[in-house]
DNA sequence: AAAAATATCTTTACATTGTTAAGATTTTAT
DNA sequence: ATAAAATCTTAACAATGTAAAGATATTTTT
């Protein structure tokens, strides 16, 4: 490691943390490719080494945040006894809100691109599809097949569910989102009164 | 009215609407003002006599893209025959959705900014508060309470309806979502399956 | 009706931004 | 060691939001 160095030598995911970093600050509205060049010490056309754009970066740190995401999910999964019981898809539900509760400029970050493979059939190719809904559905498959569910309903269930958990969280990061109970607590109701 | 004229007559209104002509054509990221002000065929600056900032010219669009919105769901409700039927609120929530499947360019403006007023409680002001919500609140809760809810279950009721119908939109307006079926069509099995 | 005040618009200018091009420096491959 | 490739810098461009100064039209006042 040399001290005054004309490569940087992690130049590419160095660009994208501080992204991050500047997105947890101000927000995403206010990022610029250049305020990340100079919080990463290197001029304005540096990160054009690693991104072919500002969206080409924007898409790594995406990437980046919904594998953290991804990991919290599979951590609540992994806290459950019982890998067939509902109560699973609970305790993914309250995660994936209070993920973005806990990171309120994700939100808009995430979903600003609404470009991102979703699909919501049962059947067909999930290569591609949005990891957090994927993840989702491979879970509640089998374990609203064990209630007896039509494939038909299971189906809709998944959509459903996934609908509501995510538009708590879409309205929960709201700026001016008045709520005098705390979400952590209230989330489980919440889903549950569906 | 004259031919060549310096003044335009009526540009704040103008403004607004070309604004929301070109997110409708190349949607809300791609809009900037000196587009809008030359569909209207005036100065760059001239936006300036009439909004502070572009972010002021963008409220005022979304003001008027959330009265349609607004004239939607009071449409819908009064095409119900019963006002205290439950089957009201899923009538509500179809439109919801549908208003934004009918015109996708809309879910991600409207809730770009994602500060407007929200008041989630039953009790509190709710002057200022997100008039398509509001609206929704006022008409769910006689509804509800007429089923012999507790106020807490009612206001659990409200955010979990609001929150899949406001998930529904933002999933269905997505821009890569595959879905085979109908919207219009599967969309009341969907919130129903709640 | 004339003059003054105001509203509306234009031109010019500037800073910020994404991006490209040309070239410098370092690393890697031969 | 030399050539090739990767990584970086500086300089420049067009698009953008915005401010300042001034022109033109409209409204108000007298």
């Amino acid at each position: 490691m040399k001290n005054k160095k004309y490569h940087h030598g992690d130049l590419r995911n160095s660009l994208i943390e501080a992204g991050i970093e500047l997105i947890n600050r101000e927000g995403a509205s206010k990022l610029s490719l250049r305020k990340v060049a100079a919080l990463c010490g290197v001029s304005q056309a540096a990160p054009y080494s690693h991104f072919q754009s500002k969206d080409d970066l924007l898409d790594a740190m995406r990437d980046y945040v919904i594998e953290q995401f991804i990991a919290v999910l599979e951590n609540s999964i992994q806290g459950c006894k019982e890998q067939d019981n509902p109560q699973l898809l609970i305790e993914m539900g309250k995660s994936y809100v209070m993920f973005f509760i806990k990171n309120p400029q994700y939100y808009p970050f995430v979903f600003s691109q609404q470009c991102m493979e979703v699909n919501l059939s049962l059947d067909g190719d999930d290569t591609g599809n949005f990891p957090p809904f994927q993840l989702f559905k491979m879970k509640a498959v089998p374990i609203l097949s064990k209630l007896g569910m039509s494939k038909e309903k299971i189906e809709d269930a998944i959509i459903s569910s996934w609908a509501t958990v995510h538009g708590l969280a879409s309205i929960a990061t709201m700026k001016n989102v008045h709520y005098d109970k705390d979400w952590e607590t209230k989330i489980e109701d919440i889903i549950r009164n569906k």
